[in-house]
DNA sequence: CAAGACATGTAACTGGTTACATGATTCG
DNA sequence: CGAATCATGTAACCAGTTACATGTCTTG
């Protein structure tokens, strides 16, 4: 289980309330890892009594409290652990990749495989704008930021995988008469 | 939800028992659709309430009856729903991203990444194997076989890129020092 | 005769999704 | 004053994992 992880790294980058993290997980992190905010109020509820994090609350009136997370020294050895164990390979799990292999319906799946292709495009597109932005020079990347551009340069090359692996399923099924 | 759909797939090149499908799921199916004899077994016993399937049992003295399941036209009716509408994104969680951004041991993670390019080669090497055998003319794969191909292909694209991005994290964090 | 393949399941649990619910503050 | 953003949750449900459980048949 990586999302105690995840939200564990982005604390350690800085403190944060439930709310800060669902936003972060809509951006940067969710590139590797995605999570709603229900799921993460869940879990930080879970990491505070397992004493990964520790709250700040500040009371409010009429309304529930704000709670800011910050990681905990429990919460950095955890996070130590959980690197120095292997990854599990990822259990891949395609629906896309489902249909393919059924091809019942041509014209649905080279449809489909075109609105795949333009996501991929455009999200290649954000991960490209953000790397040539935060990371100008690759080979001057600082120190702790070499995870961060790594993990990026991962989200890069998977969506030009993708983009390519579109390319050739739609130049295997296309018919020459449709545009 | 697509592990139904999955089996649907399956069981339209042949029927099954829910013993075969766990193992055409450690093979060719499992290249993008992983599911254990426990969740098979859960799964066919939803899908033939649902009418999507039927079973022609076997009766055995002192253990459980043999159950081969076949689908139906309901099956192949839904199977055929389901291609039609839009794929969702796959959802990406990552545990090795996760670790890789957060790069709290770079030793740690080195070996982890060695660990995770032996497998991809190991796969790769696997599914270019399985494509030169079943399809060694690309250009002539027969119509029934084109979606088991371009599912194949995407394998073997994956896989190259998982290379490619742990060539490129090798790359930046070894030191020269170590082999 | 033992090991491994064939064959089917149950039970408890965990992680994640979807739907629902509430209320304050800020900005155009 | 209304929309968006900030902020926190509960409840019901579902899919998937792990551990446990059983028994036959085939082959070396």
């Amino acid at each position: 289980m990586a999302l105690e992880h995840a939200i564990l790294v982005s604390l350690t980058e800085q403190a944060a309330t439930g709310y800060d993290l669902a936003r972060r997980f809509d951006a940067s992190i969710g590139y590797f890892w995605r999570a709603s905010h229900q799921q993460i109020y869940k879990t930080l509820a879970r990491m505070e009594a397992d004493g990964w994090v520790s709250a700040t609350i500040e009371p409010r009136e009429g309304t529930a409290d704000k709670k800011t997370y910050a990681i905990t020294d429990a919460g950095r050895e955890e996070l130590t652990r959980f690197t120095a164990e292997p990854s599990p390979r990822e259990a891949l799990r395609s629906d896309f990749a489902v249909k393919l292999r059924g091809l019942a319906d041509v014209t649905a799946i080279v449809e489909d495989t075109r609105r795949r292709r333009a996501d991929h495009v455009e999200r290649l597109d954000r991960y490209e704008a953000s790397a040539k932005r935060h990371y100008p020079d690759p080979d001057a990347v600082e120190e702790r930021e070499r995870g961060a551009y790594l993990a990026l340069r991962g989200g890069i090359l998977s969506e030009r995988m993708g983009i390519a692996w579109c390319d050739e399923i739609l130049d295997q099924l296309e018919t020459r008469s449709d545009r």
